[in-house]
DNA sequence: AACCGTATGATTGTATACAATTGTAGCGTT
DNA sequence: AACGCTACAATTGTATACAATCATACGGTT
């Protein structure tokens, strides 16, 4: 532990951790020691705690006297998410379509071209690329919306879903869909046509829920 | 710093700083180093980053570099804030009109009483007490939608907007006029009709923010 | 005078030491 | 056998020590 680099290891910490909880490998209820996790990670208890206090930030942790509770994100708490997209995501897509600059625009473009092919190529770890493009294509969305509020709310609840167990974004098919809808909103942007982005994307968050509906839940 | 009570200090300083950086005390581009900050509250340096961490998981603060960066909330962000809850108190109040049991409903009414008993007494720290059942009764409607996701949004936001500069309720004819809509949430609620109870809810969210709009801007 | 290198100070990131609390197991007493 | 007390182990909260990085200022050299 002596490297002294651009990312620290709480930061590495607390994208383990997160992802870890929200893909299910800690379970609902599970007490979170800092001393047992630095011994497992063989750091110390200073970047533990550290990524365990945002997560409790974020709620997906709870401090409950002793130690750290796993409290993690339910089938029901990732419905209501999509609900919540659809009665914010709607307004974004309006704003955005007014004030989105040309550079932001050819940006989400190219994000688009680079997710197609990454899916089309079907590589190992290409998944992980999709995964991640995906999440650019919406912060780049809400970003271009010209709203602080809108896209701090939204960017935690996307950067939760995508750590969501299995992405929905995994079978090819699905994948090549969402990103053909990504490409519909690209191109109501351009237009600037406020109602064309507003149903392009709400369009795109519905089918997505429903891409995610059909997945089996895990347990009971 | 010897004592070990149920409340931490860095818990406190979260607030302090919290508090200190929304209602303007700390101005926007300003850099807070650690050392320094413990040096002004008489505490190590541990529990000043804990709260700085949090606060930047928040995005009220944005590590940049070389400290921690004031970001705050502006007018416009307030605006948005009233904005994304005309689009998500709605779905709220109808499903807390459908779940809510009657030990919250109960709850609800006997804060909105006290409320309206301490916005009377307009003694020395009332608006204190005032401002805290807000956040109080607000939460607790959150809770009763029964979804944790719209909780953690909604939660998240009226924390920021109650710690904005002076909050709109500090007006005694305006108290008044917010606690009498939030006694006719409560009787919407009670009678478990949905639209009712969206409507009550939609009105009380546009009259505060009409309250807040007609305040004037500090700076530019 | 200009330029380059070094030393120094400020700051963050990590590790460790210490204090306080809490739960529990075990033992003694009745 | 039941109850209570004590001691210990586990755990968090805070302070401090140490390492690494970065900016800056200062001094020497050409």
């Amino acid at each position: 532990m002596k490297e002294h680099r651009n990312i620290s290891i709480a930061d590495q910490i607390f994208e383990q951790l997160e992802k870890d909880i929200l893909s299910g490998r800690y379970q609902r209820g599970e007490v979170l020691s800092e001393l047992r996790l630095s011994k497992e990670m063989n750091v110390s208890r200073t970047p533990i705690r550290e990524a365990l206090l945002r997560l409790a930030q974020e709620n997906i942790l709870q401090e409950s006297g002793r130690g750290m509770v796993v409290i993690g994100i339910s089938n029901d708490d990732m419905l209501d998410m999509y609900d919540i997209r659809l009665h914010l995501e709607g307004e974004v897509a309006r704003r955005a379509a007014r004030n989105i600059t040309e550079e932001q625009l050819s940006q989400l473009y190219e994000l688009t071209d680079l997710q197609r092919f990454y899916i089309n190529k079907q590589g190992n770890g290409s998944s992980e690329h999709t995964k991640n493009l995906d999440s650019q294509f919406h912060e780049l969305l809400y970003t271009a919306s010209g709203s602080k509020s809108y896209t701090d709310v939204l960017v935690r609840i996307h950067k939760k879903m995508t750590k969501y167990r299995i992405a929905s974004i995994s079978k090819q098919s699905r994948a090549l869909q969402s990103n053909e809808e990504h490409m519909a909103i690209c191109e109501a942007l351009a237009s600037h046509d406020t109602d064309r982005a507003e149903q392009a994307v709400l369009a795109h968050v519905r089918n997505a829920m429903n891409r995610m509906e059909h997945l089996e839940p895990i347990d009971g």
